[in-house]
Order: C-alpha cells, then structure tokens, then sequence
DNA sequence: CCACTCATGTACCACTTGGTACATGAACCA
DNA sequence: TGGTTCATGTACCAAGTGGTACATGAGTGG
C-alpha cells in the first residue's frame, strides 16, 4: 500500500497532482465524509479545481477508490514468495496505518453501497488470494485448490488482526497472535500434523 | 446481532421507537451519510423529531452506534460456551448480514475518527475476546492467557472472513475456508499436534 | 377547568453544499 | 502577432443542511 505515498511524490499534470494530493489526505483522516471545499482547502486548491478536474464529486471519490485500489493491486503483485512473518511485519508497520485505515472507510463504505465504491468489493478478496496461492502451493506442496483455501484464510486473518490492530494499536499482542496462526497453517501444510481434511 | 431486530419490536416510548426505526434504516443502506431529513423521511418522521429526541444529528449518531455496540455485547454474552461451527453458522446467516454491514460501515467510520463513534473502538476487541476465552481455555484445557490469544485470533478469522462474505456472498466458499481454520484450532489446543510455541 | 409536560408540526434561520458561468492568464503553435 | 487550449480564480446559483422559535395538541394531575 505504500505505493500511495510515493505516488503523491511523483506527479506533473495537475491531475495526478491534485489526486495524489487527495489520497494523502485521505490517509490523514478520511475522505469520505468530506465536502469538496474542506477538502481543497485541506490539500491547497479550490473546489473549482477539483471539479474541473474531476468532473464531480463522486468522480473525485471514485478516482480515490480506484487509486487506492489499484495500489492495493500493485502492493499484491510483489508479495509472491514472500514469507508469511515478513509480511505481517509489513503490514503492521505504523506507517501504513492511515492508508489501513482508509482501505477499511472504503471497504465499510462499499459494503454499504456508496457509489463509486463498487469496484472496491469486486478486487477485495479474489486478487489477494490469487496472488498469494501460488506461493503457498509452491512451498507447501499443496494442489491449487487447496492452496486457494488456505490463501483466503490467510487475507481474512491478516484483514480481521488488522482490524484489531487499528483499533487497539496493539502492535506487540496482535503480532503474537498472527504468529500463533503462522505456526497453525505451517503444521497444516504438513497433513500429517492434524487430521487429514476430507472437504 | 440479532437483538436489534428484536428491538425494533418491542418500542413504546418514541424515543425508542426513533431509534429502532433508524436502526433498521441503518442496516438497509448504510446511514452515516444521510441527513436528517432524509432519514426521517425513510423512517416516517420529521427531521424536527430527530433533533427534538437526539439533541442533535451527532447525538442521533452516537445512539445507533451505542445502541449497536449494546446489541453486540447482549449477542456476545450468550456466546459462552457455544461451539465454533455453530457460531459460523449464526454469523454468516444472510439474515444477519445488514447488522454486519452496518457493524463495518461503523467500524471504517471509527477508524477514521468520525465523532460519535469512539467508544465502538474501545470495544470492538476486548469484551469479545473476554466473552470467549472462558469456554476456550475451559474446553481445551487453555491457561487464560493461552485462551485469551486463541480467542483473540478467532475473533479476527470471524470478522477477516465475515468481511470475505459480505463482500463476495460465498457463504459456501467462506464456510469451507472457516472449516479449515477450526481444524487448525482444534488441533492446536492439543499441544502435541505441532511444535509448541515458546513466546 | 386549569396548568403543566411531552410530543409534534410549521416556519424560518444562517450557512454550506455541489455545480455552473464567465473572465483571465499562461503556454504553445501558427 | 494572433489564435487556441489548458488551468485557474471569482462570483454566483438553487437546493439542502443542522438547528431554532413558536404555536398547538394530547394527555394528566391538581
């Protein structure tokens, strides 16, 4: 999700400047319950701007949904072969909180039918686990199914600690936790460690 | 959850009544950007009622999500002792999915520090996981905080893949998954099934 | 019957909202 | 130089906002 910062670092046409800048603050304490003159006051434009720019509002919402979401996606495409704890360790790092934080907005958003937001639920859950599948069936040795499985469990644990961690700021204890599904899922792989599945 | 359709019930005072109706509103659609006037109009009230028996729109806020949180924990205090697969069963019940989109709307809102909200942080973790731990650490056999950890992961899988459903409707799909991970837990209460942790 | 409280409706307030009209400036190209 | 395009600022609009003032019932206890 980092991409978000070094996104707002790298832009000419005023554009992707002012979207960047949107998305910075988007991180900083929400959005979506902002009108347009807070928020151009808040980045250093004017409402004029970001309709010109924009078209609407809800075209400024969707393009900072659609932002956030494709950084989502780019985040996913270098995660492969990456180690479970490393991740985690990635994930919980205070830096990304607000940008955590704005992903669960919108998701709670989307979930409720925002418009502008739906393209947020269709890439939630079938992007992740498809790129952390074929991580998990090379290292474990797994079918792609079952791989598929233990992937989507993997996102909802990882979704459902941050959710703790986000609101307990408990970065120690949530980890702790984390670990103890690490070592489950790492027994698991091994099917002789508990009883064979037959689902 | 399920308390607040009972509640929508059983109202006489009209305060009450107000606040079952803009629960039910809440959970059909989201709630926290509507005005007032639109929200009486969907209830059958006048926007002058909302203020006249919540003082404000804040005050209206802050009541239906207090009022959420209540119904959380009447759900979470007959939790005790109930079985994991019985309790998927219960939460993923489509029946219950407006309550669990409105729990998410809330949840987003509170991260981002929308007013209101703050106490639904504060307990969002802790009283689920003292609510659980008891009949973990009672039927596994657990150190309490042993349980605690073990409760604090099943809290997170629960909401990691109740987000899953509600974004996806594979309940067949999330099911399988949860299945999986409750093998997990099952055979990680029993100490020999995998290496024990040391942390 | 009167006084009082609670509940509700009507009318209004100042302010903000998203959006538009229009002028202006800067850059570039002829 | 003049025309054209993109970016921006100023001013405005109708509509909607949360909130208030005030009148009016409905019920109740003296």
């Amino acid at each position: 999700m980092n991409q978000m910062v070094h996104l707002a670092m790298t832009a000419s046409q005023p554009r992707e400047r002012l979207l960047a800048a949107a998305l910075e603050q988007a991180m900083h304490g929400g959005i979506a319950d902002m009108s347009l003159r807070e928020l151009a006051r808040a980045i250093g434009t004017s409402h004029r701007m970001l309709l010109y720019h924009f078209g609407s509002r809800e075209g400024l919402l969707t393009a900072v949904a659609f932002a956030v979401e494709e950084a989502q996606r780019a985040e996913v495409a270098q995660l492969v072969a990456v180690d479970a704890r490393r991740l985690w360790q990635h994930f919980s790092d205070p830096l990304l909180w607000p940008a955590e934080r704005l992903f669960f907005e919108l998701y709670g958003q989307a979930l409720v039918g925002r418009p502008g937001t739906e393209e947020f639920l269709s890439n939630a859950i079938e992007p992740w686990v498809s790129a952390i599948a074929p991580a998990i069936s090379r290292e474990a040795g797994l079918d792609e199914r079952t791989a598929r499985l233990e992937a989507r469990l993997a996102v909802a644990v990882t979704r459902g600690l941050l959710l703790d961690l986000l609101a307990t700021g408990d970065r120690q204890g949530v980890t702790e936790v984390f670990e103890r599904y690490v070592r489950y899922a790492e027994s698991g792989y091994r099917p002789d460690a508990h009883q064979p599945g037959q689902s």
